[in-house]
DNA sequence: ATCCTTATTGAATGATCGTATAGTAGATAT
DNA sequence: ATATCTACTATACGATCATTCAATAAGGAT
């Protein structure tokens, strides 16, 4: 007997759904974060990412050109997102101490969150599109940083070098982020956040 | 005409030469870290450290098992050179002074090794080789760091918590590394010193 | 209901990945 | 010289890599 052709599908039930192009960028860049996270760059392959989204191998090339401006968009959503967080600290803490806080954010600051920003940094010197990503980022945070250093120290009449010290502050908590990142034991959010208080207070006196 | 066969070779030129395993392991190693600058953790590969360590495909098996040993074994050369730059450091300068500057000596504080740091950190997640290489280093090097901060405040009678700050030091001079690395034109490596310094003269007092 | 746009699929491609392994040959001891 | 040891080469292997592209179909517009 003949294998009969079943009924190809109801009508109700498309094979894939269509996006706009705007959601779909953003479904793959999300996947390429999660992939960033459980294995880093390694694990960055439009194999591991598509199937993270949902989506076809051939879906990074139509909405990015390539795996590596994929990879830059991911930079920028990490920032961007750290960045509303940053945001939402300020409303609730207005001014420098507000910034601080928000570096300890859970949501900012954890395990997951470093090993992405670890895998994209150590991409910096290889791709040409990150690093422009990376350079304006920075130099976005740097400002924000350095402002409400200025706000801070003006409110207190005195005054410091409020460039210098934000990029020594973002040093510093950069640097706690990777400690804490590859050992959380050894160097718990509490205590990161107090060395981030006192880096501060030692030259603008108390903060809250 | 028929091809002549060439003459093999003369007696005194041997087509490769023999290395005892210990030699040929660090030459492979050697490779490993060049390879780790120039491209990260991607261009970590097998034909590529065996090409730039001059042997064929099959020797980091033969010499290491796996190329994930041979990645901890990178991590292992890193650490003990820059403890022997450190030991030298102290021979110079005694004490916690010696062992910050050893952190700024241009071999160690260089973009190249930051370079290999970052790739070999975003690892750490992922290789169990490598996470158990970096938790013995660490630990030693942070007892190391620990017992300077506990003599230099022994010289100055006053108490502080040593291990605390020898954790916040090495997040701090990790973090000032890392900006560096990134991008030398943030951050100098006269300010990065500088800022190591005021941070534990803070507690300690006048070190130099 | 039928176009039309374009998001999407999925197979094909050629390069490169890490590892296993069989055979080769340098260095050393005898 | 000869034998022995093992560092070493080089091929083969299957898996996976990023990218290309022609065909397809979803879903809004008309």
């Amino acid at each position: 007997m003949m294998t009969e052709t079943p009924p190809e599908r109801s009508a109700a039930a498309p094979r894939f759904r269509r996006y706009s192009g705007e959601t779909r960028a953003a479904m793959l860049v999300e996947a390429g974060l999660i992939c960033l996270a459980r294995g880093g760059i390694t694990a960055f392959t439009v194999d591991n990412i598509c199937r993270e989204a949902g989506a076809s191998r051939g879906l990074i090339t139509h909405h990015f050109g390539s795996k590596d401006r994929l990879l830059a968009a991911c930079y920028a959503a990490m920032y961007d997102r750290m960045s509303a967080s940053f945001s939402a600290a300020e409303q609730e803490t207005p001014g420098l101490a507000g910034l601080i806080e928000a570096n300890f954010a859970p949501e900012v600051f954890n395990a997951e969150s470093l090993r992405v920003w670890l895998a994209l940094w150590g991409e910096i010197a290889t791709s040409e599109a990150l690093r422009s990503e990376h350079r304006a980022r920075y130099q976005d945070y740097l400002f924000r940083m350095s402002r409400a250093i200025s706000d801070a120290a003006d409110a207190r009449s005195t005054r410091v070098n409020a460039h210098e010290l934000a990029v020594l502050f973002i040093a510093l908590s950069d640097g706690l982020w990777l400690e804490h990142g590859i050992d959380p034991t050894m160097l718990s959010r509490e205590a990161a956040r107090a060395a981030c208080f006192a880096f501060f207070e030692k030259s603008l006196g108390p903060l809250r």
